[in-house]
DNA sequence: TCTCGAAATAATAATCATTACGAATTAAAT
DNA sequence: ATTTAATTCGTAATGATTATTATTTCGAGA
């Protein structure tokens, strides 16, 4: 996923195009990673001073909705990374040192055989947290 | 678990026993779900109107610690419950509308087969998420 | 039972992430 | 170029969690 199919399908979903916006998206294609709200207001604070969490916030959900990002929960704060659809669902392992992640293709809930008759699955969760081959 | 088997491990660690841990405790015993941080606090605050915050968090924490409650993350909240080592390590369906869980044997740490050489694990996490039964 | 020191609590303030809102600006359709 | 709704800015509010300090309480030992 590069910028401009991102921008391309924000305009497909009616979606204006904003310096900011093309600016988030680049930190995203740059860094494979998780990445929190508060660093991405820091990086693009070097080409506008003025963007406020508000724009950061809006965005990163609107991106989010529609799959362009993939949010989850890092110690209190929601972090965000590029939603890889290349190669389909997926699960990460999660480095505590320095946020990088390694996809694992396994996905618990193909093999699952417990009884969850009678419960509507909406969503699972599979994280793998430690340190990764660099900061080990 | 029950209350006085909780206290007794507490003694052992070198922790005093307080009416207001007893309280904490009596709630977790009582409900087998997970309970946010403010839940404890309203519940608490029928007893002894004046606990705040810092002796929730601290206690909870502190009960965490010492393996007597286990923690999430749910929307943001912190939540804990009863740690039931009965049947050892598991997971849990959670309930999107009630919080209700129920266990699930299954753990995908088990049939994993991924290259994870290199990896240093430290934890897991693995969550379903949807409606129970009830809330159907 | 009484005393004392350590541990725990209460009351409050501070911090941090997130959300909200009105006014001003901007993209893009006509 | 004009119009209009989307977007952003600036700032303030909220809500969960953490920190601080003075006071109280637990419980071991005299």
């Amino acid at each position: 996923m590069n910028v401009e199919t991102a921008l391309q399908r924000l305009k497909e979903k009616g979606f204006k195009r904003t310096k900011q916006r093309e600016r988030i998206l680049e930190i995203f294609v740059k860094q494979d990673q998780y990445i929190a709200a508060k660093e991405i207001l820091k990086e693009i604070q070097n080409d506008f001073p003025g963007v406020s969490y508000d724009t950061i916030y809006r965005n990163l959900y609107m991106l989010t909705d529609v799959d362009i990002l993939e949010a989850t929960e890092l110690g209190g704060e929601k972090h965000f990374r590029l939603g890889c659809d290349t190669h389909g669902h997926h699960h990460h392992f999660i480095c505590t040192t320095c946020g990088k992640t390694k996809s694992i293709e396994f996905c618990p809930m193909d093999s699952i055989n417990e009884n969850l008759h009678g419960y509507d699955v909406e969503n699972h969760k599979f994280e793998i947290y430690g340190k990764c081959p660099q900061c080990h």
